[in-house]
DNA sequence: TTGTGTGATAGTCATTTTTAATCAATTTAG
DNA sequence: CTAAATTGATTAAAAATGACTATCACACAA
């Protein structure tokens, strides 16, 4: 039995095709084929069922696929003893971020951290948390940004900043002439909201239900990014709830909607978040330490009030 | 790199010498300087300092072997895995177990359970808690039967029986009149005890610290074997503290020496303990399977105090 | 039927792994 | 101090392994 053979197998379970896999894996078909049988006939048993069409795992076959991806992960961690002896950062790291953090803090720490770390090949994608969390747990991901505490016990997190909740409150609302607005305040029926799969639709639902025990799941208007919230509003549609950062670029006539809320404001905690292996923790701190220097000067609050980002 | 490349260096660093480990591995000693030596240009490291003698891991290679293990270990497990899936029970398996539970126990279960699974190729060995411990996490012993609990996250422990004290209390002692004997009566002065390093003995230790604060650490006798402490005892030089199961086997005249404890009496709690990682859990359900059936039947003591089997 | 997509098989070749034999450097014993 | 023994590295030849190309066999769809 070899790693690159338990690699092989992974690569056909999650492309459920050994065309494809051998691909991903840059080699030929038969190759895989060759090696995943061999693998077989060495344990004596089906890992494949190959008459199901797209080919299926058999049921012992899913525990090898869990303890492979285990045993490959594991052998991972052996070069990254090494870099970490070497003091070497680099090699290809990839990041997702959520996407109402990435347009905000992206901008604001990957030249930096690019410029500072040039041998880290950085691939960003933006996803959900949902996809986020079983992409890390998949190995398909190195590291995220995200709103926490998630409550994972597979995924550690790294608190980076904490981001309060601002009012975006168009003229002919009805709290529009407050100064400073209290979740009390708040009713879910006249709030825009984000498409389902944001958590920050959840977190937004999650603080009008503190004080609300239950809440319609009925909402009129729903939208996919933070920009078309603010024309909905603009609009006069409702008021709507924004992350501090992206009350940072909108234009000089819109900040006067802007509403902010009694001291200790509700916010979101956004982590760094990895998987418990705590492979290339190299480029994991170093992240950390260029987007925390970074985010030190922007953000300033200290006393808030952390609100869920998880659906409940 | 490959998992053989791993265990390669396994059994180098375990045995300091190139030509043990090669033996040790069923390969000539080249083989394993070459592929040691190719490891070690792929991961452009060296894993050992080849300089002193005898040979020594350096600072990395004290980590890439932490993390060999793990990755070896885990490649068991899929043999494991496919074990369990065919229901078959066998192979080699080692079990150490401790000296003062080794004669009573091992005749009671071994032959039963030899007859019920023929294919497993039982290795016991007579070690002490310690050595079983670290050898438990060295993956050199599969399980164990040791006094519990032992307070140690990577071994996991199955209680078997919980087995109280007996006293054992000689014609002349102060003792003797009593019918019973209560915790309160022990003296550690008049105690005979194993010689250092039987759990059995930190055991009788601890039970008689839980009335007195403080124990003088000088004993005037000390044996290597519970059968010697009991002729010790015959000639007079004091009490000692038997496991009950070493009772059933004593001759007559000398059972009229025993003295039972006040309900609840003091025990110790045997268990069944295995590595975290679970590796081989079918034979050691069958020996738990084994084991309990055969106690159950000598042991049927229900309300007990457990001494905690660790020097304190 | 004829494609199309899929995985298995055969034959070949380069590479890799292993081995036996040998060497060089140390250490140990007399 | 010299001789013998031990230890790990080296070399060259053999065995094995892994990967490739080409091709086959089967299922399904147009």
């Amino acid at each position: 039995m070899t790693i690159t053979q338990l690699y092989y197998v992974l690569a056909v379970a999650e492309h459920q095709n050994f065309t494809k896999a051998a691909e991903k894996c840059f080699v030929t078909q038969p190759t895989l084929s060759m090696q995943i049988q061999k693998l077989e006939d060495e344990l004596d048993i089906q890992i494949f069922d190959r008459s199901k069409k797209p080919i299926e795992l058999t049921e012992v076959g899913k525990k090898i696929v869990t303890q492979a991806r285990n045993i490959v992960n594991e052998s991972y961690r052996i070069q990254d003893i090494v870099d970490q002896q070497k003091g070497f950062i680099g090699g290809e790291f990839k990041l997702g971020i959520i996407p109402t953090i990435m347009p905000t803090l992206l901008p604001m720490f990957l030249k930096t951290f690019i410029k500072k770390h040039p041998k880290v090949k950085l691939k960003i994608e933006e996803l959900t948390t949902e996809e986020i969390m079983s992409r890390i747990k998949e190995g398909h991901l190195d590291a995220a940004i995200a709103a926490t505490p998630l409550e994972d016990e597979n995924i550690k997190e790294r608190p980076l900043y904490y981001e309060p909740f601002v009012s975006y409150i168009p003229k002919n609302h009805r709290l529009y002439g407050q100064k400073t607005i209290a979740t009390t305040d708040l009713e879910i029926d006249d709030m825009l909201l984000l498409e389902d799969g944001h958590c920050f639709r959840d977190g937004v639902i999650n603080l009008c239900k503190i004080f609300k025990n239950h809440v319609d799941d009925k909402f009129q208007l729903e939208s996919g990014s933070i920009e078309t919230l603010i024309k909905l509003s603009n609009e006069g549609l409702g008021m709507t709830l924004l992350p501090y950062l992206h009350t940072l670029d909108i234009n000089e006539k819109e900040k006067n909607n802007l509403h902010y809320f009694n001291e200790p404001p509700p916010a979101r905690e956004v982590s760094l978040i990895y998987h418990k292996s705590e492979l290339k923790m190299q480029i994991i701190e170093a992240l950390q330490d260029v987007i925390a220097g970074i985010v030190r000067g922007a953000i300033a609050f200290q006393d808030v009030k952390i609100i869920s980002p998880l659906p409940k």
